[in-house]
DNA sequence: GTCAAGTATCACCGATGGTGATCGTCACGA
DNA sequence: TCGTGACGATCACCATCGGTGATACTTGAC
């Protein structure tokens, strides 16, 4: 037993317990009870003649060691997802589970579509899809970080050396205003004619909100963020009621009643949808096969 | 259970076996029964949903699905141990197993010693050693197959792409004729004095036999190997015995009555002894020291 | 047809990994 | 200072697992 005893199960219930930085969270996410993440981190640390974790009732906290051992044991984790998903491959059905961050707003995608027909020719690889807390930063994070496996995101500029990005979609976002607006008569506007107005948008790190950041910031001009909201669904509504005026692609305006959109020229107010894929290490087959439907369904 | 059971011991138990291609032999390498091997590799199958081992009592070949498996599987156990190895050397002690592969005579490097020293300083490291069955050609292929750690290997000639070669030490051949041949009075000779006699030297694909081969090569003569013998060490005996000369480094001739050695000049004898490091991969902390100590004790 | 070597299956048994209960610890708020 | 809630560690229990040893079956070689 060239490992001593060390197990992927080992490893994977010790990922959970860092990145969760809680034994009860991390063994809700495994599915088995808390004594059972206890019990097998404790066996893998006798194992590996070393604390990994230091913990008390109130917090836990990686060692040296601990840390170490992380980003191996996510390597090693994925390696062997990867040799069991070549094992599918090969075999003729793909398995396992993906993990997809999202943005908030999938419509400019039509993520649902896109995953329905997935796992209608993949049905043994499980979906498991996060929306970004923070935004598409916070899933370019992750992927680096190697808890996720694919993400789609919304990241003008250029990326990080480790991602790569895949551009699939774009969409202009338009100015709406409550249609008693002093600019609700109007066709079109420029930046010009609403800076320093009070602006309803998502928060920092949110990819449409970077678009408005640097249209403003490349004219010049500033405003002001009053509200901000995560989800842009909820953005007409907000306006409707008075709150600001707000920057949103036209697929977020279901109910149009009581609001205008307005055209906003000579600003690059263009938002646009991404896959980010690592560089530094293989993708799996599973995500392999979604890069490919991807690839067909968003030309 | 997001990898469905798959163990890093099923892994390691389907790699024996496909090595060794009998699962007998896999069970003694991994000094367990027979029958445990069978089963883990049965269980490993049902968890895949492929068969991997095509088998019957006489032979055992990969499948499709395993050859897909087998590269995978031994990346994730590198990545495994690599994981434990990272702790260990955290935490103040490398542990774990070294697969090294040596060259058969290996006084060449004072070896033993040098694999003394390492085990004194680093007693948590099991050292596997192995003798080159097929040279050192042998080893580099088995460094590639990741069934090597390392490997002190000659070969001269450029290496391929994947390893990277390190100079440790040089020895020249020296003709070893019987005392009362023709040649035994001259203190010199060149490759034309010695064309087309008959040779005792080691088998194709060890380094001190591609030196001779491509010294006489590259003088465009050629000669007559009647006898192939696996360790120089008894080459001395051989040209005893008239059965042949033989070209050898003088450190593998411990008692020279009866023969005398001279020197070849005019042509590139040189054996060189090298330490063989993979490229495409890192190397483990225990690789990584002994990577040091070589460096530090044959300089 | 016989035989030796090897793989798969089986009965058995100690070890393992999970559950549920519970104890001890620790911030935190009253 | 004390009570409390949340959390990690330990424990008893138990179903399952992984290994052993025996053995049945298969398969080339002779």
């Amino acid at each position: 037993m060239i490992l001593d005893g060390v197990e992927l199960r080992q490893l994977e219930y010790f990922v959970a317990v860092a990145e969760e930085q809680n034994f009860t969270r991390a063994a809700v996410r495994l599915h088995v009870v808390q004594s059972a993440v206890s019990a097998a981190v404790k066996t893998l640390e006798r194992e590996l003649g070393a604390p990994l974790l230091d913990r008390n009732s109130k917090r836990v906290r990686l060692t040296d060691a601990g840390a170490a051992l992380l980003p191996r044991a996510r390597i090693a984790l994925d390696a062997a997802r990867d040799a069991r998903d070549a094992v599918a491959e090969v075999h003729g059905g793909l398995r396992g589970i993906l993990r997809i961050g999202t943005m908030t707003s999938t419509r400019l995608l039509q993520l649902p579509a896109l995953l329905g027909e997935f796992h209608r020719r993949h049905p043994g690889v499980l979906l498991h899809t996060s929306v970004a807390p923070h935004g598409s930063q916070g899933l370019i994070d992750a992927l680096a970080e190697r808890r996720l496996d694919l993400a789609f995101v919304s990241l003008p500029g250029p990326p990080p050396a480790e991602i790569h990005l895949t551009e699939l979609a774009c969409s202009v976002l338009d100015l709406v205003v409550p249609d008693d607006h002093p600019l609700a008569t109007r066709e079109a506007v420029t930046l010009a004619d609403i800076a320093g107005l009070d602006f309803i948008d998502s928060p920092v790190g949110y990819g449409n909100r970077a678009v408005t950041d640097r249209a403003f910031a490349a004219a010049g001009l500033s405003r002001r963020v009053t509200i901000e909201i995560p989800d842009i669904a909820t953005g007409a509504d907000h306006v409707r009621h008075g709150l600001g005026i707000a920057l949103l692609p036209r697929f977020a305006v279901t109910d149009d009643h009581g609001v205008r959109l307005l055209s906003v020229t000579g600003a690059d107010l263009n938002w646009t949808a991404s896959l980010a894929t690592p560089v530094d290490r293989p993708v799996g087959a599973a995500a392999r096969a979604l890069i490919s439907l991807t690839a067909e369904f968003l030309p």
